[in-house]
DNA sequence: AATTATTTTTAGTCTTGCCTAAAATATTTT
DNA sequence: AAAATATTTTAGGCAAGACTAAAAATAATT
């Protein structure tokens, strides 16, 4: 049984892990998870004790394979949690996160596969990130921008990089939801901003807006 | 925001709070929470600091009218959690508790009443116990036993005093369910063992038993 | 390659929540 | 009402998880 804290840690890990070869610094987590370096380092030994990753002085930490699997089974509550909340409770996607970070520490393996089944057994979150199964396998989509395509492509919006509330919000003032059909029609020289075509509406979007929206080609 | 410390021993109060005049004792409270009574001491001050018991050394802890709603309101959150677990994800009624004890520490009001609305609003939580409305307001119904009624007298079985799970999984072994009809047939002498009807089977049950099934009369 | 800057760890402290053992108070019994 | 018993509080300690400040190691710059 792990603590708040460390499974907090743990899941820290996990999202800080690009390259997974590369420890992750005690810094970033310490940011991450708004604390301090000292207080991660500490952590860090105790989940090395835990074998739940392996952690060299002064060379970060990388998760084990039973860290990974802990790790992914954290999010994967999460991201059950999330769908609930939207699906089930009439929360707006930007609403749900506070709360999924406190729902997913309940322990209970009955709990999580009951409420994945009730879910109809998603595959994304409500911000279009995969949902692990039981067993921790996730499947990662590759992660193409609005940004990356082409004048006169379209593409499918199926995620957010930044899922901050504020932005979520921005989202949904401008009427750009998940699932919704992006065509780039033109794009700036001066500042790089977008025109683009979404439903029968035309819209510009900054660079900075446009790289934090995932799509998939059409 | 308290810690669950604090919540747990609110809960216990409340529970433990048969006349509201009287204190509940530390002891009590320690043995109803797994913990020590100089424990229990500490988290007392702590509460009284907070304005949420009136505490008096050596004469026990009563919850002041804050207390009351911060305890009615996480007693609240148990009981939904309960029902959704039993009605929306196949719990059986002898599973919830635990689950139910660590769900109730989240926080969100919204939480709570879109849950409350996804429930359909019910009253009763999956053992008969009242649920508590938002503003913190508990409509008890008289707990009259099986134990009390008279030969040839008949009962609903609307709730149970002891919930453990032992004692659930011996009435669903016996069939003895919640809403069900059961008719004082005979008394024995010898254990006080009471013959009961119920639907167009006949059983026997100990007076322990009848004495932990709440009933209304019919 | 030496110096400077940054990052990370160590050392020491604080708070929360728990504990045991001893002291203080309340209750019961004779 | 005094003695014996039970309950409750105090005192002192411990582990977890956080912090600050100082020391150590690594990385970047000149």
């Amino acid at each position: 049984m792990l603590t708040f804290s460390e499974e907090n840690h743990l899941k820290s890990i996990f999202h800080l892990s690009s390259d997974p070869e590369l420890g992750v610094s005690t810094n970033s987590i310490a940011d991450n998870l708004n604390t301090k370096a000292s207080s991660v380092t500490e952590m860090l030994k105790k989940l090395s004790d835990k074998n739940l990753i392996i952690y060299k002085k002064y060379h970060g930490a990388q998760l084990t394979e039973k860290g990974r699997k802990t790790a992914l089974n954290i999010i994967r509550k999460h991201r059950l949690w999330e769908v609930f909340l939207v699906d089930k409770l009439n929360f707006k996607w930007d609403e749900v996160h506070e709360i999924a970070e406190q729902l997913e520490h309940i322990q209970s393996k009955k709990l999580t596969n009951e409420l994945d089944k009730f879910l109809n057994f998603p595959t994304k979150d409500p911000h279009g990130d995969p949902i692990p199964n039981p067993a921790g396998f996730i499947k990662f989509t590759p992660k193409l921008k609005l940004s990356d395509l082409n004048i006169g492509e379209t593409g499918k919006f199926i995620g957010v990089k930044d899922s901050s509330s504020t932005f979520l919000k921005y989202l949904d003032k401008r009427q750009i939801s998940l699932g919704c059909n992006i065509k780039v029609l033109h794009q700036e020289e001066f500042d790089q901003s977008l025109h683009v075509g979404l439903d029968d509406t035309n819209l510009t979007i900054s660079i900075k807006t446009a790289s934090n929206l995932y799509i998939t080609k059409i």
